[in-house]
DNA sequence: ATGTAAATTATAGTATTACTATAAATAATC
DNA sequence: GATTATTTATAGTAATACTATAATTTACAT
């Protein structure tokens, strides 16, 4: 029996559970893949149902639309990377040693041998990098939060907020630096391989210079917030 | 005559130069205020051209596709807002408080009295904030970037990226840290309205307390890296 | 095994979107 | 005032984002 990966999801974010199906698996499966390849404004029911050998109707029987699609993917993905972060974390004694391994898994690309479940991590993290936004940068980000559908995104910022209190206690801004961290972590990794010059990292991969960055960013504000 | 506030822009971004005509100049005005009001996605040419009064086929002469239109604004944003912040700053003699001005601008909302121009730059710089990185995260990036679309951006990164470098010459990071400042303030500012759990901000404007948490940041990795 | 209900998928359609082609009108210039 | 160039309007098309309903498959109780 294989080892299967299974995080329950806000019900909200589909209209029928695509983890308990195998055809709602592979709609996951393929539109992390067709995303990727062309982009959320390319991307289409249409061309998830032929690439995934289904029809059109059945997808919109799965999900209300791709922006929730993604939305869930992108729901997913974080509690994914929460859960990973918390299991790696959890043995290490001093703050500081989990905020520095925390900054190297937000900078790391994800290595493809920990693909245990019916999702490519590898290419969802690519996806949640280059096109995460979009699923709060719209009108309707009051109504879904409502709905809870950021819960994961905010748990893992909450997360690594207590870290950053535990090594500061009584800094002011623990979830907005664990926010700005995030955000940066993914912004620079963008930057860097498209609009180059907002950074300052060399050419190729550039992931030790970008976990310098971070480590050099947030532990910077730390030192100029004593205890 | 009435003062008028006109910046060349990157021919590359329109078909017609919209500056040029009164029906450009009212696309441009009304642009702004229908995807203020109604967000990127449900926007369209037919309804923009409805609300100007004019066809969809004249706007189509002005811009190629609505993403183009939306790339139009936010580089005439960038231009606008280094210009602002090139004129504020330039008398002040410290580095130090040049940074501290570029901070409180980069967080504060944008004054109606300060339009002088067809475009109302406080919807416009609400437009950045909630929608702006829609301009780059998209599978064209690459094209766009080749194209100069992004150049008013990275100009702005470079001016502010310089001015870090003057308070610590020999950071190595000062575009990384000036393009993560810029994301900071409009993030945090997005996350404050629609997702506040993802700051420390209390209720209200919140703008002293954002502009707080930016200096902290800064400063303290200023500080972290002495001379 | 078989009948019935429930779940799932397929087929067919519609309104809107994102354009293009071309005709008509207006303005600019000599 | 005629010619040319610019601008706008009209009319269309293929694709998108869905909805409604029919057909099929699956589940499972007897």
């Amino acid at each position: 029996m294989e080892l299967q990966l299974y995080f329950r999801m806000n019900s909200h974010l589909y209209l029928h559970d695509p983890q308990e199906t195998a055809t709602g698996k592979k709609i996951l499966k393929e539109s992390i893949l067709l995303i990727h390849k062309i982009g959320l404004e390319e991307f289409t029911f249409l061309k998830l149902a032929k690439k995934a050998g289904i029809t059109e109707a059945t997808v919109y029987r799965y999900f209300e639309n791709k922006h929730r699609l993604l939305s869930y993917l992108v729901a997913w993905y974080w509690t994914w990377l929460h859960w990973r972060i918390a299991r790696d974390t959890g043995m290490l004694a001093e703050p500081e040693e989990k905020l520095r391994r925390i900054i190297r898994m937000l900078a790391s690309p994800v290595r493809d041998d920990l693909s245990i479940s019916f999702v490519n991590e590898r290419i969802l993290h690519e996806i949640v990098a280059e096109q995460g936004a979009k699923a709060y940068l719209t009108k309707h980000v009051g109504k879904d939060n409502r709905m809870n559908f950021f819960k994961p995104y905010k748990e893992l910022c909450h997360f690594i907020g207590n870290i950053i209190l535990e090594c500061r206690p009584g800094y002011a801004y623990p979830h907005s630096l664990s926010s700005t961290l995030i955000e940066a972590a993914y912004m620079q990794k963008f930057y860097h391989n498209h609009l180059p010059s907002l950074t300052d990292f060399s050419e190729g991969s550039g992931t030790k210079e970008r976990i310098l960055f971070l480590e050099n960013l947030v532990f910077g504000v730390l030192a100029a917030n004593q205890k």
